[in-house]
RNA sequence: GGUCGGAUGGCCGAGAGGCGAGGCUCGGGACUGCAAAUCCCGCUACACGGGUUCAAAUCCCGUUCCGACCUCCA
């Protein structure tokens, strides 16, 4: 089997990804900052990485995933007062709307989901080591700034130069040293929540959070660092800058979704409701939503519409049909496998759109087969070996649980099979095709056989 | 101003010097019940102008258009 490669923002290129100790693989993804309901943008980070995560437990790594939540921030302060419930109400409410909306997509569950909040202390660490080695510095009014002209390396992520960055125009230099200076901490405003700290009580600067919880969780280096396009910088140029000038490597590999966009544009929270996920969900199933959402490749914009949607849960319908179908023919799930072109492709920098035209080239196969048991396992056993990396395997519990299994349901369906033979053998189609729709709509798919009605669900 | 990414057929979406990914839609056909499912065939592409090459969607030069980031966005 080919190794994997994956593209490194840092280089910009793709190259044979090495994990540090044998085997096991350390992840930190910068998750949500909990601030309003989740939409299908923050979702396909998601999916993305649980894609990449997926795929490394399948080729034999043990993944320590991390995912955070920033559940402190300026607009989380702001909500709490406009809705009059307390910032931490406020964090709690769209944390579980995030959890809701991973869980509806089947993304896997972090290996651990630290708080920011929670990691007050750690940070407090990596400032004092920051102060101590003279990378820092609390002007006095409560504030810790890094000094980002006394780094050796800025800016090498997003590969910029210091003095070409535009600096905000109304950058107060009261107390810091350059306006480029980014705040570790930030002093208690009134009415504010506020942690003690030795330079003044305050809270917490936004990305001072990742660099001091992947520490704790990672180490000083780990292998893969993923996030949005957007948070190569500020964010995690300012992690970087962070972890390096308290001494730790930090991460081996960048790795960053694209957008999911709308009218070439990137998606923005002013669009309303609609594309949050909970309401996306009232269109379509959350395997669908995934399968759509995983479907474009990661550093790819996708390009949203409720017509590509409609239309990618379709093709996603036609898979589930051909797994549904072989499980007929089978008289069993089919067993997982996973094939060498599809391994080849997810080797390929994560390549799922080769994944997908691999998929529909086994379909083709199995379809033409004639029932065929031994290809029809094979190739159905391909199919569902790739959704299972992919997320959307229909036989997973995640999303077979809904599906009832009881013994009433079955009856009923063969009775209402009985009716449409009865009404097929009085040529009555007109009657058969509508009992075959009205059982169609609730998820049952009925295909005539020369040796009778075959269903399935 | 700096940095980065785009422009591919009716639509979505890959590829990155030669043999037209794949899906959805559409048209024709097989099978069937003038149905569903499935299969087969077909249709329409690489923003524009030059260049390099036996060969360019792909490389080079130029142009146009679009987007993103530039200190609390996935």
């Amino acid at each position: 089997m080919s190794a994997l490669n994956l593209y490194d923002t840092k280089t910009r290129s793709i190259a044979p990804f090495k994990s540090l100790k044998p085997k096991q693989v350390g992840i930190y993804l910068c998750g949500a900052t909990v601030q309003a309901p989740p939409h299908i943008g923050h979702i396909r980070s998601g999916v993305n990485f649980d894609i990449l995560r997926r795929w490394l437990i399948a080729t034999g790594y043990e993944v320590t995933f991390v995912r955070n939540v920033t559940d402190i921030d300026d607009k989380i302060l702001h909500k709490a007062v406009h809705e009059e419930i307390p910032w931490w109400a406020v964090a709690m409410k769209y944390e579980r709307a995030f959890t809701d909306a991973y869980n509806a997509l089947n993304v896997l569950p972090p290996t651990y989901e630290p708080r920011a909040t929670g990691h007050i202390t750690q940070m407090i660490n990596l400032m004092q080591i920051l102060i101590d080695n003279g990378s820092a510095y609390a002007p006095g009014n409560g504030d810790v700034y890094l000094e980002v002209r006394k780094l050796k390396e800025y800016l090498t992520l997003s590969n910029q130069k210091l003095d070409d960055l535009q600096t905000a125009e109304d950058a107060d230099l009261t107390y810091k040293k350059d306006p480029r200076d980014f705040a570790l901490w930030k002093a208690a405003k009134a009415g504010d929540p506020s942690w003690p700290t030795p330079w003044g009580d305050g809270r917490p600067g936004w990305h001072l959070e990742c660099s001091a919880m992947a520490h704790a969780y990672l180490g000083e280096a780990f292998d893969i660092h993923g996030g949005g396009l957007d948070l190569i910088f500020p964010h995690h140029e300012n992690e970087i800058a962070q972890s390096q000038a308290a001494g730790y490597k930090f991460a081996n590999t960048w790795m960053h979704n694209a957008w999911v966009t709308t009218s070439g544009e990137k998606m923005s929270k002013s669009l309303g409701n609609s594309l949050q996920v909970q309401e996306i969900l009232k269109k379509v199933r959350g395997i669908e939503l995934r399968w759509y959402l995983g479907s474009a490749h990661y550093r790819s914009m996708l390009e949203f519409s409720f017509d590509a949607l409609a239309e990618s849960a379709t093709a996603f319908r036609r898979v589930e049909a051909f797994l549904a179908r072989a499980k007929s023919v089978l008289g069993a799930e089919p067993q997982p496998v996973i094939a060498a072109e599809f391994a080849a492709a997810m080797n390929d920098d994560l390549a799922v759109p080769q994944a997908l035209a691999f998929i529909a080239e086994s379909m083709r196969i199995g379809n033409t087969s004639a029932d065929d048991k031994k290809v029809i396992a094979k190739t159905a056993g391909e199919v569902r070996g790739a959704l299972s990396i992919l997320g959307c395997d229909p036989f997973d519990p995640v999303f077979a649980a809904s599906k009832s299994n009881d013994a009433a349901m079955d009856g009923l369906i063969k009775l209402a099979l009985e009716q449409r033979e009865a009404a097929r053998l009085r040529k009555d189609f007109a009657a058969a095709d509508a009992i075959r729709d009205q059982i169609a709509s609730l998820g049952v798919i009925v295909e005539d056989t020369p040796n009778g009605p075959r269903w399935s669900y």
